[in-house]
DNA sequence: ATGAAAGCGCTAACAT
DNA sequence: ATGTTAGCGCTTTCAT
């Protein structure tokens, strides 16, 4: 179980502390950490005598010791299934730099989309004392995070809820950002549209599913059976998904992919079997990461505003923190549309990514 | 200067400690703690008592005391430019991975080029007491490092080298992979070649320029002036450079990126310019990331076997943290060129990434 | 303005 | 096998 590491390895002396730079000032250690934490009475002079000990000797504070004493952390966790997914990494981009704002620390949790991993996870921040969690949760279903809840543990949901859950979050409307993207397909005269399914234990995944069959209704488009393929949010995922959407009959005209990631994958895979996008199939995406509107690939997707949603999650989760028992914020964005080149509403004379010319 | 925030916000009551669960079993808190730490000497009998108190409480154990008195931290830090940068993302990928396998945390730090947030970082890890730091350098001058390492600080470098320091590192050769990129369009007929840099300041830039200049005298291919086009790593710094090598008189046929972004983002300029690759320029990229890979890219790049660097970089850093004073170990892994379609050295029916059909 | 002293929650001798 | 005790390095009263 403790496979901890020593801070200080073989050959190293032991850090100097607190005392050490008081001996050297000449003061007491009180003193020194008046000077640290800046405390008004302390004379200049004595400041500075401090400050040149501190110098001189190479003092470093033990945050951890601050911590223990002072019932305060620097740190939070930031929990997601999957870092190299460009929609994680770029949450993890934007809330690495609300937390640095802030002064704050990020301590990163892969999960790999692995509920007891995800668990195990939680369980070491909260044994960290990090201040609180901000969580992107793998699975729908996840119930030590309602205990944390339930214990008032600072947490913020952010892109993904979980059931049975009521914690400050923040995500898109999933249900109308599908809806929206059927609304589209079916007005440039698509009637067969597929979905391509992300990692189906996911509210994403399941609400954007929701949101196609109601597109579907809402357009009065019939219900197709088997026009729901499965994916896993992953390329390779999405792969499959296309060589699966081939062989349909009949084969729909349009796709509608459960994240961007899914709909590179599912573009990857027709363009593998000959398929041209949109002609033979218009595609639309789910999160508008930054490779969604290079010029090579200009896809049609319904947007989330990445920064933004750290910056409002960075915000609950210092309000929560700091605050009384507040209930429980949700705060939901619209889903907008963002209209490229991948469903041919708007002409884009585009050569190939990487074209043999 | 103190922003941290409480541990415990406000509604909740102080979280319950080892010496309640010793009064709640009826033990002494030392016993507690043998349990929570799986002393050999404790009777059955009690530790079932100590667990089952430990569970009626919801006690959770506090790291920060534990690492206060063991001087062992069970958090290590990683230092990356850009977190969305594919190969940083897979690089922290990896390094979540094997920290999980060894029970460490991973403090994430995304300096985004900044030298003096990568200081403020450095610092900020060493003050929350990391067991050690695994650091691909933004820049290749960077002092504070050298002073660490210096301290016997545990330091890993991985994929970049910093100036002046002696530290435990893992990195390619990146002199000889470019060289092998330079040969191999070398060898297809191409003499006109450019190389487009990455940020300027870093030591793979650097090295894969210099493995570019030696790689032309090695093909006996006459050095031409401006063939050296400004980039930054990333793929909007490509497209421009993409803009500025169509202006190129003579155009190159052929270009070596300092990095698979790059190379992609190059390749984007190229087709939105009506260019194709690799009928009008062949192209080499360099790391290979994941969407290298796909189909509808196909690039031909210089392979970093990134969870092997993983791996190593965490081997060097325990052993460091370990170890008595030993010599730095630098390993340096050979450079494998990875041969896909972006130089038609091999034949691929590319369709496009989303074609227009 | 400064110092002395009491812990924060835990581990690790040292007793018994 | 269990309890007692002394800290880890810091903040924070409370004196002075």
């Amino acid at each position: 179980v403790s496979d901890e590491i020593a801070t200080r390895p073989g050959g190293a002396r032991r850090a100097v502390n607190s005392r050490e730079v008081a001996r050297l000032a000449g003061v007491s250690q009180a003193t020194v950490s008046r000077v640290l934490s800046g405390h008004p009475n302390v004379a200049p002079s004595t400041r500075l005598r401090v400050l040149e000990a501190i110098d001189a000797s190479g003092f470093v504070p033990n945050r951890l010791a601050r911590s223990l004493v002072t019932s305060r952390s620097s740190t939070i966790g930031l929990v997601v299934s999957n870092i190299t997914d460009s929609f994680y990494a770029e949450l993890a981009e934007a809330l690495c730099a609300q937390a640095t704002e802030a002064n704050l620390s990020v301590v990163l949790c892969n999960t790999q989309q692995d509920v007891d991993r995800q668990r195990d996870y939680l369980r070491l921040l909260v044994e960290q004392q990090v201040a609180g969690i901000v969580v992107a949760s793998s699975m729908a279903d996840a119930p030590y995070i309602g205990e944390l809840v339930m214990k008032a543990f600072p947490i913020v949901l952010v892109n993904r809820l979980v059931n049975d859950v009521t914690a400050d979050a923040v995500v898109i409307d999933n249900v109308s950002g599908a809806m929206k993207a059927v609304g589209h397909l079916a007005s440039l005269g698509h009637s067969r549209i597929a979905f391509i399914r992300g990692v189906k234990s996911t509210s994403t995944s399941q609400d954007r599913e929701s949101g196609f069959w109601a597109g579907l209704e809402a357009s009065g488009i019939p219900m197709q059976s088997g026009c729901v393929l499965e994916g896993d949010f992953s390329w390779s995922g999405a792969r499959q998904a296309a060589t699966a959407f081939t062989s349909l009959d009949p084969r729909p005209t349009a796709a509608l992919c459960a994240d961007d990631a899914t709909a590179l994958g599912f573009m990857d895979g027709l363009a593998n079997r000959g398929l041209g996008v949109p002609g033979d199939c218009a595609v639309v995406g789910f999160d508008d990461i930054r490779l969604a509107s290079y010029w090579s690939v200009e896809l049609t997707t319904i947007r989330q505003p990445i920064s933004e949603m750290a910056r409002l999650a960075m915000q609950l989760l210092i309000r929560r923190v700091n605050g009384q028992a507040l209930p429980p914020e949700v705060i939901v964005l619209p889903a907008e549309l963002v209209i490229r080149s991948t469903c041919g509403a708007k002409s884009h004379q585009r050569a190939s990514f990487a074209a043999v010319s």
